[in-house]
DNA sequence: AATATCAAAAATTTTGAAATTTAGTTGTTT
DNA sequence: AAACAACTAAATTTCAAAATTTTTGATATT
């Protein structure tokens, strides 16, 4: 398997959020080296870009592992999640206009189709990452019209670090869980006039 | 000059928050590298991770760049901050004990004088490094009690990013400036009973 | 004068191997 | 049997050079 280093990065972030690496795996340079025929560096290099983002935990000397996860920590990155979500919403609301409105009508629409079709089909791999991205785009949308690019970016990375922590969760609480999501959704939806 | 890297990364993040390297300049491992007396690759791990803290800026296939300031990156930095530390010092307040009055006591006291100093005597590189370490340890002391290590973490580089954000504002405004955070930092003392 | 083309130079990325450090195992001593 | 040291294997970090990509600047074209 021969591919250029953004497919590196983005194999690699799928397989962490996706737990395909468990919690705390250690991550090698030299064993992933030979999974995508590169040299043990470019990898390292690929993991602290990842590390940026927090789905991978690097501490020196002792290389690289697949973040955490914990009932403590699932609930700090939620309740953080929550708190530049809510700033975001409230700025973008602010300072909305009916371009952003339209923006956000577009994504609701497409992440409720989605919906549908899992609740329908069941939840599986080929639905996750593309629940995952539309989930995104809804959620990012919303904030998108905050005026602040920082807290933005810091939304994007700790969104990431959620879906690592809930992965496992979501399996296991089936379709119920993702009702319940659809519903959040459509309240979000409404809630502004 | 040969040192290890922890040293070639703190002396970097030094130059990096005290605008040794202007905004925007370019920050290239072949050159650093005779500085320090290492490899490209050494300085490029180095600036990788100090990408992590947001005081570099990285873009694949052109490399690394001092972070850029603005009026509005100021401003987006400044108002993200506020929004960090109000959170945290809301929660530090509901969870803290009398350890953490204790700690944040002294944090005060520490910083208070290394100010007093510097109204007295100017403010200059000496000081420089001694205030802004002493005065993060009373903001990070602030949310210490907050409960949230995500929160907390993410404050940390904020910080920095702030720092970096606003060194050579407090180069031009001098003595004043200082005198207007004094007073601040005793108004948040002051708030809580 | 503005734009496009192309070669040379400079910078970034990747490599493979050497040097260093850590982790694990065995063996010795108390 | 626990504590400690010495050794070995494995992993991480560093290096210097090769390969790739971007930038620069000169020349030609519209």
């Amino acid at each position: 398997m021969r591919v250029g280093t953004t497919e590196i990065y983005d194999d690699l972030l799928r397989k962490l959020v996706t737990a395909t690496f468990k919690p705390g795996e250690k991550l090698k340079p030299t064993t992933l080296q030979g999974e995508y025929g590169c040299s043990a560096n470019t990898i390292r290099d690929v993991l602290l870009r990842l590390s940026k983002v927090g789905v991978v935990e690097f501490e020196m000397q002792r290389g690289f592992r697949a973040q955490n996860t914990s009932p403590e920590h699932r609930h700090d990155i939620t309740r953080f999640r929550i708190l530049l979500e809510q700033e975001g919403v409230r700025l973008s609301i602010l300072n909305g206009d009916l371009v952003w409105e339209a923006r956000l009508s577009a994504a609701h629409h497409k992440l409720s189709h989605i919906e549908s079709q899992i609740v329908r089909d069941n939840f599986n791999d080929f639905y996750a990452t593309l629940w995952s991205d539309a989930e995104f785009e809804f959620h990012d949308t919303l904030i998108s019209a905050c005026g602040s690019e920082v807290l933005r970016e810091t939304y994007g990375n700790i969104y990431v670090q959620f879906r690592q922590q809930m992965v496992n969760l979501e399996r296991d609480f089936g379709t119920d869980y993702f009702k319940a999501i659809i519903h959040e959704h459509q309240t979000i939806l409404d809630a502004h006039p």
